[in-house]
RNA sequence: GCGGGGGUGGCGGAAUGGCAGACGCGUCGGUCUCAGAAGCCGAUGCUGCAAGGCAUGAGGGUUCAAGUCCCUCCUCCCGCACCA
C-alpha cells in the first residue's frame, strides 16, 4: 500500500554514489552552472534550516542537470571555530578530533537527504591544505599593506575571551554568546576593507539578482555620507576644531558647538575653568554608561559648557563650546556644529540648556517663528539669515555654500563612511595561525611563502582556564626570525573564521590544487557562482567579506570578475509555533526523526511546498503527512496505467510542463508542486498512459529524487532518471479547441459561455448579445461600450 | 528617524490590470467496511430560503475592469541609527 521509502532511498543513494552521477566535469563549450549553498559549521547534526537551504539548492541543481547543464554542486565544512574548543574542554578531547567526528556525522546526515553533491570536491577549512592558503592570502595582503597591525579600543567579549569585528557586535553584544561587549585597548591585526569601500558600494549596482533587502543592508553598513568638514577656530588659542556636517545649508544657524566626551581636546578646554571639576565628573559619568544606554534616543540629552568659545567662520560669530553625551567620538570628527532650528537633537538640547537659536531655512509654504517652534524643521526650503545666500532654495544652497566655504578655506568637502577596517585577530586556538613572527631586532616579520603552512600544534592544552591555549605551547611560540635567524616570538592569535569562508567558493573549483589557492583556469570556467543560497543572517558579514576578497583577487589578476555571486537567494527561517526553532525553546523538530518516519523525499516535498523559499516557513506535522499522502497517490498510478491517455489529459500535461519549467527557473517550487498535484488529480479523473506518467515523474524528480528514480526504473528504464532530458512542451498542444469566456455587465461577472478558440470579436459580441441570460442584466438598455478580451472576457457597459 | 519587505478564508499560501482564494491542511458529507483505518468521490470566504449582495489592513483616486497602478493613513516584520 505504501511505498517502501527506507529501502528505496538507501538503494538510490548508493547507486548515485557508485555511478559518480554528480561529479562535476569541465567541458569547455558547454553551459556551466555553479550552484552553491552556504557551507555549514560542523556541529554534528543538521537542523531544519540546513534541510531547507540544501533542499532548495538540490532541486535547483537537479533541475539544471536535467536541463543539460554542466552542474557543479559542491559541499564542505566551515570547520574552524569556537564550539570545537568548548567541546574539547567539556569532553576532554581535542578540537580536531571533535570536529572530524562531527564532520563524519553531519556528512552522513546530508547523504540521507539524498543531496546531489560532488563529494570529491569536499573541503574543510581546518585542514592545513586549506588554511595554508588563508595564510598565503594574508601574506599577499600584508605585502600590499592591506593587512596591518594597530592599537585601538577593540570589541572584547569577556565570555568568549576574544576580540570581535564590528560586524560581529549585535546590539552591543557578542554575535555568538550575546554577552555585553567591552572596549579594550589591544594591538591587533586588521584588514583594510575600507580601501575597497567605493567599489563595494558601487558594485552593488551589478548585483541585479540579489534581494533588495541585502543590497540595502550592505549599503547601510558601508554608510557613505557626503558633506563638508568645517574648521572652527577656538577663541583665544586659535586651535582648530574640525566639524563634519551633511547640512552646510544650515551653517549660518550654527549657534554652538558640541564635543563628544572622549574628544581629545575636551579636557584641555575645561582646564582651569570654574566648571572644571563639574565637567570632569560629567565626562567620567558618561564614559561609564554603556553604548546601548547612550544610544537609546529617548534618553534626555545631557551636557555641560566647557567655558570656551569658538568662531563660526561664515559670520565671525562667537559661539559656546559644549560637551554632551549625544555626540559620538566614533563618527565624523567627534564634534558637531549644532543648528537647533533644523536638527531635532540639537533642538532638544538647546531647549534643555537654554542655548540660542536662529532660523536659516523657511519652508516654502510658511514662515517659521522661533517662539512657535516646538520641534526642528529638518525639511527643504528657502535660505534666510544666511548672508548672500538669502532667498536661494536650500538644496542649491547646500552645494553653493559648501563650494564657497571650500574656496574660502573654511573647510573642505568630504565623504564620511561608516565602514571600518576588519579586525581579524582572535585569541583562540581553533583557527588559522596568523603567519608572522615578532623579532626583537627586525620587528614584525612575515613568514616566507615557502614556509607555509604555519601548522597548528596538535598538543595544545585545553584546561578551560582563560587565555588562548596557543600561548602555552612553547614549541609553537619559539621561532627563528626568517630575516636574521635570531630568536623571535610567533604570533599566537588566529584568524577570524570569516576569513576562511571569504574564498571557499573559489577553492571548490580546484580543491586539491597545490600551487595556489585556486587554479585560474578552473576558476575562469566555473566562476562566478551562478546561484548562491543561504540564510539572511549572512547578509552583511560573510557576503561583504567575500565581495572584498574577490575584488582583492581581481587586483592580483587571479580572477577577471568583480563579484563572486551572480544570483543570491536568502531562504526564510523554519518556525515552529511562530517561533524560531531553538534548544532553549524546546521546539526543535529533528530532521533525522522525520526521515525515519516518512523518508527524505517527503521531507523535501513538504519543506518546498509549505512556503515560497524566501519567506518564513511554519512547520506543520499535518502538512508533512499531506506531502507523504501525495507521494503515495503518485505511487499508486503505476498500478493502473492505460493504453492511451485522453487528448485532454495530454493537453493538460503540456500546460503543466510549461508552468513547472517556468516555476523551477524562478525558484517557485511551491506553485510548481501545486501544478504537479493538479496533473495528478487530472490523472485520477481520466487515467493515464506510461508516456504522460513518465513526464510527471521526471518533473517531480528534482524534488523527490529517490522516489522518482525508483518508479523510473520500475517502468523499464535502465539509465538514471537524471540522464534523461527535461520534458519540452508543444506550443500547439497549449491551444484549446474551445475556451470559456466570462461575461461581465458593468464589470460584474454574470455568466460564462463556451466559444471556439480564436473566434473573432464581432462573433463573440453577437453570441453574447443574443444570449437569453443577458436580458435581466441590461433590461433593454443599449450597450454604451463592449470590451472584448479575446478568449477570456467580455464586459458590457450599460 | 532612515532604508527594505509585508498585511488576502479557520490555517499555510495562489493570482502577466481581466472569473479573488489555485494547491494543500483542517472541517463536513458520501462510498467501501461487521467496525475502524487507509483509499476514492464531493462540499467548504462571509451573508442570505433564494435571486442576489458583501469581501484582499483603512480611506480616496485612475480604469470598461484594481489584491495588483496612483495618493493619504494605519499596522506588522527586518536592517541601520543621537551617523551630525
Amino acid at each position: 500500500m505504501f511505498y517502501d521509502f527506507k529501502k528505496i532511498e538507501e538503494k538510490w543513494q548508493r547507486y548515485w554514489e557508485k555511478s559518480s552521477l554528480f561529479k562535476a566535469n569541465l567541458h569547455p563549450g558547454h553551459k556551466k552552472y555553479y550552484l552553491l549553498e552556504m557551507f555549514p559549521y560542523p556541529s554534528g547534526k543538521i537542523h531544519m534550516g540546513h534541510v531547507r537551504n540544501y533542499t532548495i539548492g538540490d532541486v535547483a541543481a537537479r533541475f539544471k542537470i536535467l536541463e543539460g547543464f554542466d552542474v557543479m554542486h559542491p559541499m564542505g565544512f566551515d570547520a574552524f571555530g569556537q564550539p570545537a574548543e568548548n567541546a574539547a574542554i567539556k569532553n576532554k578531547t581535542k578540537p580536531g578530533t571533535w570536529t572530524h567526528k562531527c564532520i563524519k556525522e553531519m556528512k552522513s546526515e546530508l547523504k540521507k537527504m539524498g543531496f546531489s553533491y560532488d563529494w570529491d570536491r569536499e573541503v574543510s577549512t581546518c585542514e592545513a591544505s586549506y588554511y595554508k592558503w588563508n595564510q598565503w592570502i594574508f601574506l599577499k595582503m600584508f605585502e600590499r599593506g592591506l593587512a596591518y597591525r594597530k592599537v585601538s579600543a577593540v570589541n572584547w567579549c569577556p565570555e568568549c575571551a576574544t576580540t570581535l569585528a564590528n560586524e560581529e557586535v549585535i546590539d552591543g553584544g557578542c554575535w555568538r554568546c550575546h554577552k555585553k561587549v567591552e572596549p579594550k585597548d589591544l594591538e591587533q591585526w586588521y584588514l583594510k576593507i575600507t580601501e575597497y569601500k567605493d567599489r563595494l558600494l558601487e558594485d552593488l549596482a551589478l548585483l541585479k539578482h540579489w534581494p533588495q533587502r541585502v543590497l540595502s543592508m550592505q549599503e547601510n553598513w558601508i554608510g557613505k555620507s557626503e558633506g563638508i568638514e568645517i574648521r572652527f577656530k577656538l577663541k583665544g588659542s586659535g586651535a582648530v576644531i574640525p566639524v563634519f556636517t551633511t547640512r552646510p545649508d544650515t551653517i549660518f544657524g550654527a549657534t554652538y558647538i558640541v564635543l563628544a566626551c572622549e574628544h581629545p581636546i575636551a579636557k584641555e578646554l575645561i582646564g582651569g575653568k570654574p566648571q572644571e571639576k563639574e565637567a570632569l565628573e560629567f565626562i567620567d559619568k558618561v564614559s561609564k554608561k554603556s553604548n546601548v544606554v547612550r544610544s537609546s534616543s529617548d534618553v534626555k540629552k545631557e551636557g555641560i559648557f566647557t567655558g570656551s568659545y569658538a568662531v563660526n567662520p561664515v559670520n565671525n560669530e562667537t559661539i559656546p563650546v559644549w560637551i554632551a553625551d549625544y555626540v559620538l567620538m566614533e563618527y565624523g570628527t567627534g564634534a558637531i556644529m549644532a543648528v537647533p532650528t533644523h536638527d531635532q537633537r540639537d533642538f532638544l538640547f538647546a531647549k534643555e540648556h537654554n542655548l540660542p537659536m536662529r532660523i536659516v531655512i523657511n519652508p516654502l509654504a510658511c514662515s517659521l517663528e522661533l517662539k512657535a517652534m516646538n520641534e526642528a524643521y529638518e525639511g527643504e526650503g528657502v535660505q534666510v539669515n544666511s548672508g548672500k545666500f538669502d532667498g536661494m532654495p536650500s538644496p542649491e544652497a547646500k552645494k553653493q555654500i559648501a563650494a564657497w566655504m571650500e574656496k574660502e578655506g573654511m573647510g573642505c568637502i568630504k565623504t564620511n563612511w561608516r565602514l571600518r577596517d576588519w579586525l581579524i585577530s582572535r585569541q583562540r586556538y581553533w583557527g588559522t595561525p596568523i603567519p608572522v613572527v615578532y623579532c626583537n631586532k627586525c620587528g614584525v616579520v612575515p613568514v616566507p611563502f615557502k614556509d607555509l603552512p604555519v601548522e597548528l600544534p596538535k598538543d595544545a592544552p585545553f584546561t578551560g582556564e582563560g587565555g588562548s591555549p596557543l600561548t602555552k605551547v612553547k614549541k609553537f611560540i619559539e621561532a627563528k626570525c626568517p630575516k636574521c635567524g635570531g630568536k623571535s616570538r610567533r604570533e599566537t592569535d588566529t584568524m577570524a573564521t570569516f576569513f576562511d569562508s571569504s574564498w571557499y567558493f573559489l577553492r571548490f573549483c580546484s580543491p586539491k590544487f597545490k600551487e595556489a589557492p585556486f587554479d585560474k583556469n578552473e576558476v575562469s570556467y566555473w566562476m562566478p557562482v551562478d546561484q548562491y543560497i543561504g540564510g539572511i543572517e549572512h547578509a552583511i558579514l560573510h557576503l561583504l567579506y567575500s565581495r572584498f576578497f574577490t575584488k582583492f583577487f581581481k587586483d592580483l589578476k587571479l580572477v577577471d570578475f568583480s563579484e563572486p555571486f551572480q544570483c543570491l537567494l536568502t531562504q526564510g527561517m523554519v518556525l515552529k509555533d511562530k517561533e524560531v526553532m531553538s534548544k532553549s525553546k524546546g521546539n526543535i523538530v529533528d530532521p533525522d526523526s522525520i526521515i525515519k518516519k516518512y523518508g527524505a523525499d517527503t521531507l523535501r516535498l513538504f519543506i518546498l511546498f509549505a512556503a515560497p523559499p524566501e519567506t518564513e516557513l511554519e512547520w506543520d506535522d499535518r502538512g508533512l503527512e499531506g506531502a507523504h499522502k501525495f507521494l503515495n497517490r503518485v505511487w499508486r498510478i503505476q498500478e493502473n496505467l492505460k493504453e492511451k491517455a485522453d487528448t485532454a489529459l495530454v493537453r493538460f500535461m503540456h500546460k503543466t510542463i510549461k508552468k513547472v519549467s517556468e516555476d523551477f527557473s524562478a525558484f517557485k517550487f511551491n506553485t510548481a508542486i501545486a501544478s504537479l498535484m493538479e496533473l495528478t488529480n487530472a490523472i485520477y479523473q481520466s487515467g493515464t498512459d506510461k508516456e504522460v506518467f513518465l513526464k510527471l515523474i521526471i518533473m517531480l524528480s528534482p524534488i523527490a529524487p529517490h522516489f522518482c528514480e525508483e518508479l523510473w526504473h520500475t517502468l523499464g528504464n535502465k539509465e538514471s532518471i537524471f540522464k534523461s532530458p527535461w520534458p519540452v512542451y508543444d506550443h500547439k498542444m497549449l491551444i484549446e479547441e474551445t475556451v470559456t469566456v466570462v461575461i461581465q455587465v458593468n464589470g460584474k461577472v454574470r455568466f460564462k459561455i463556451e466559444v471556439p478558440f480564436g473566434i473573432n470579436q464581432e462573433n463573440v459580441k453577437e453570441l453574447v448579445l443574443a444570449d437569453e441570460r443577458l436580458k435581466p442584466w441590461i433590461q433593454g438598455k443599449p450597450a454604451k461600450n463592449i470590451v472584448v478580451i479575446p478568449n477570456k472576457l467580455v464586459n458590457i457597459v450599460v
